[in-house]
DNA sequence: TGGAAACCATACTGATGGGTATTTTGCAAG
DNA sequence: CTTGCAAAATACCCATCAGTATGGTTTCCA
């Protein structure tokens, strides 16, 4: 109403804004936490709140309601994992240099978004069906696109796949599962490890050269 | 408190037992459709019991809660990954066939458990601690088995690796992921995706057979 | 410095659902 | 037919929690 109102200066005004996003990232991260930790039905928002030192209203200032935080939760592990997608298939190499980038760049999107992972994959039948509807049509473009990259490879005769849908799933979930099992101060580092699971699928996909 | 308590007969007694057998199975089956469907938390106890034609008490007199429920679908996925491991290790061949043995046993197992896999890995932080305990041993031993076969190809000269904890915890991921996206009347039966996979797996670890 | 608006806390509501006490039903033996 | 018992149904309790109405407090600007 005030003849003032900033919100029409699009582009413009931004400390106030930057708080904001810093509260709801805040808010994100620590809705995160316990949802991996105890799962998100067992999560009431004012455990959320309280390991934030503030109340429940707070949060309903930023989310319209608990699935939305749950939907910006998922989003951001599917998210990464198709950055490193599109970096990998933006590249001028050989289908099998791709498919060594992908193989680390996924890799390691997963891992950095460990419980972002775990949650999606743990709670997507909490998501609204618009969210879940959104999120599942995110993961085929990547099935698709992974089936283009290992075809392409066939195609130019470094991979030898019967099958090159079933060795996309395959990879997909190779990779999605790893946050299962991976823990941050492990015996491997992060990069190791992708190093480690790229030569396997490169194996796995029939690349003629035998383990580094 | 009878004199003719059968309770004591040992081994003897059926037909009511039996009974009582066949309605924890049909229990289990309703709940674990629902869920699968809905999630643990989502689905209550009412609704399993409605599938059935029955109300919440029939419920409770033979599980004791519903975590108890939750726990005997959990055990199932893992029990029938175990079997398969068993049965590929017992097996008097070389590392490679037992490889093969188990990638298609596995693999088996996780899709004829189906719904039974996919409630484990959603709903593990519903178990009560004891079961998430239990289950979790199971898991590991089913991991050092695993490691301890890539280990023999490996020695033997028959597989490739240059870290089978890596490898191992691969191979577990891709097989138990199959949950997410194997749907029983898809493109290829249960038989031929064991193959394609066992071929994928076998190929991984470096098996010196180009692909079939 | 005054004033308003955004923001957040306190306190509440309403519905839901796990679990249970009590009653009813149906089956089996006498 | 009747008595007894197991097992299931009805009806209930109560703790929990998502979401909200209201009132105080800080912040921003004139």
């Amino acid at each position: 109403m005030a003849l003032s109102d900033r919100s029409e200066m699009v582009g413009f005004p931004t400390i106030r804004d930057e708080v904001t996003a810093l509260k709801r990232e805040r808010t994100v991260e620590a809705a995160a936490q316990l949802f991996y930790d105890r799962g998100y039905e067992k999560t009431t928002l004012e455990a959320v709140a309280e390991t934030m030192g503030v109340t429940k209203p707070f949060i309903y200032n930023h989310f319209k309601s608990k699935a939305e935080l749950l939907a910006d939760i998922c989003t951001r592990g599917v998210s990464a994992s198709l950055v490193a997608m599109e970096a990998a298939l933006a590249a001028e190499v050989s289908p099998t240099e791709k498919l060594r980038m992908l193989s680390r760049g996924f890799l390691t999107a997963v891992l950095s978004n460990q419980r972002y992972i775990a949650i999606l994959t743990r709670e997507e039948k909490s998501l609204e069906p618009a969210d879940f509807e959104r999120l599942s049509a995110l993961r085929r473009d990547f099935d698709r696109k992974l089936v283009g990259l290992l075809q392409a490879g066939v195609d130019a005769g470094e991979f030898h796949l019967d099958d090159p849908d079933v060795a996309a799933l395959s990879i997909g979930g190779l990779v999605s599962w790893a946050y299962v099992w991976y823990r941050p101060h492990g015996r491997l580092s992060l990069e190791a490890l992708a190093d480690e699971v790229a030569g396997l699928i490169l194996a796995m996909a029939g690349v003629q050269t035998p383990t580094a």
